[in-house]
DNA sequence: GAAATATATCTTGTCAGATATATGATGACA
DNA sequence: TGTCATCATATATCTGACAAGATATATTTC
């Protein structure tokens, strides 16, 4: 069962990438400050050896993530306000655990803050979604099938109830960024009915589950504080499950 | 003062940009939908009718923006995740207040959480900075002088303080994008001493800086929840002088 | 006939050389 | 001194070619 682990097998960029990459960093290190002038193109021929068609793509790229503005017959310069254009969360800075928590406390700030502002701004309408949200995540629990489903559903009616799509839109881009660790916990658990693994599941999901009732219920009572408090309360949670998550993933990567 | 307005005056954009503009839009339009395989670059280079470099150019900056990725000896394709990849708002965005509101309760409400954060990890070296930015403050109220500077002093003492660069991130990337209310209510009022609107501004000011002393004092103090609460009094405020600060602007720009 | 192998062909990746165009500096000239 | 033509330089674009990966097709081999 110890499979052999294929080495890390970096496979070789493109000559493109790779120049890309090594402007990029060059840039967001400050050591091509903002207006500062890039070498020419023939320059960075010369010096990476490569081919103008290389270079132009990747300032091409750079021009295109904003970091670079170009200017005909002048040069190529750093942007103004190099990389503020977008915010934009890359893989390759996800590897730590303490940088996933950062992007995690990211997330949480902005549910919590949504939390509330559904307790202020729910209509009926919202709450029969999110009621139907926590009945089906009940069910889930009882069949012992998996919950992820209704939990996106309960989080998509308080989003909508939230009425600001700006907060959906922050959330969905961060939430393509992160591995929901359900898909980690659950994965592993379900499917052995009546093992001690699979009571410890279910119990774990029971507690979610108070988590999210105490939610939906200071949102349906209009308090703010009371949702945000609540909201707070399961995201320290999500952020511990994470945590073990993440761990346990080590776990097999190195096994 | 009725300055001439020039007209638009469409500057001609470059090949690469008009492609990659007409690219862009048919994918986040839908019309390539995610994993549909892009024209090869012969057809690009006959339908658009432009050399295989403005192709290739055009490619490679949707490819740097994470809408295409390519795949040599295959093709080029829509990337499942399109437009995902990055938040990013487009000034056009913040037309309307309402807009405008929407992105700062997104501001607000990491600025919150960092207040909370940081009254969690300060260091005695922060605690020193903010009351160096508090005084800062001060003596720029006394001398009637532009208090911005102060304000963005104490604002990045705290953010360091709350050990989380991508809270300093996003909120750099929020703040290039919103204008500061300071710039608008200050600029018209400053400078005039003596009159009622100068005593005026500087008894907000004075207020301005008392939520300042009441969030430095909490997180000082290490306590989050207080910090939390003195953050969004703070911004809730911020949030208000904005709302003037837009109407004004429209009054200004009306009239 | 089926499987393995070789080939053809299509696509993207890279290279080299050339022309076109925009910009800034230089120097002639009034 | 100020204006304008000229020139040098850098990016923008075009063209033709070859390399390398991928896939379909033909060929060989058993």
């Amino acid at each position: 069962m110890t499979q052999k682990i294929i080495k890390p097998l970096r496979k070789r960029m493109s000559l493109t990438a790779e120049l890309i990459e090594q402007l990029r960093s060059q840039i967001l290190s400050g050591e091509l400050a903002p207006g500062d002038k890039l070498p020419t193109e023939q320059e960075l021929v010369n010096s990476a050896d490569v081919s103008r068609t290389v270079v132009r793509e990747a300032v091409a790229a750079l021009k295109a993530d904003g970091l670079v503005i170009t200017r005909q017959g002048v040069g190529a310069f750093v942007a103004e306000n190099a990389g503020q254009d977008s915010f934009r969360i890359r893989p390759e800075e996800l590897a730590t655990l303490e940088e996933i928590i950062n992007v995690l406390e990211l997330r949480m700030a902005v549910e919590i803050e949504m939390a509330g502002a559904a307790a202020q701004r729910r209509t009926q309408s919202h709450i029969d979604d999110m009621h139907a949200a926590l009945e089906t995540f009940d069910n889930c629990i009882a069949e012992g099938v998996d919950a992820s489903g209704a939990d996106f559903q309960l989080h998509n009616a308080i989003a909508a109830a939230a009425d600001n799509p700006q907060f959906v839109r922050f959330l969905n881009f961060l939430g393509s960024h992160l591995i929901p660790p359900h898909d980690l916990l659950m994965k592993y658990d379900i499917g052995q009915p009546g093992t001690s693994e699979s009571d410890r599941q279910a119990s774990l999901l029971q507690e979610v589950q108070l988590e999210h009732k105490a939610m939906v219920q200071a949102i349906e009572a209009g308090d703010p504080q009371a949702a945000r408090k609540a909201a707070r309360r399961h995201l320290a949670n999500s952020v511990e499950r994470h945590r073990k998550a993440f761990h346990m993933r080590q776990q097999l990567a190195t096994s």
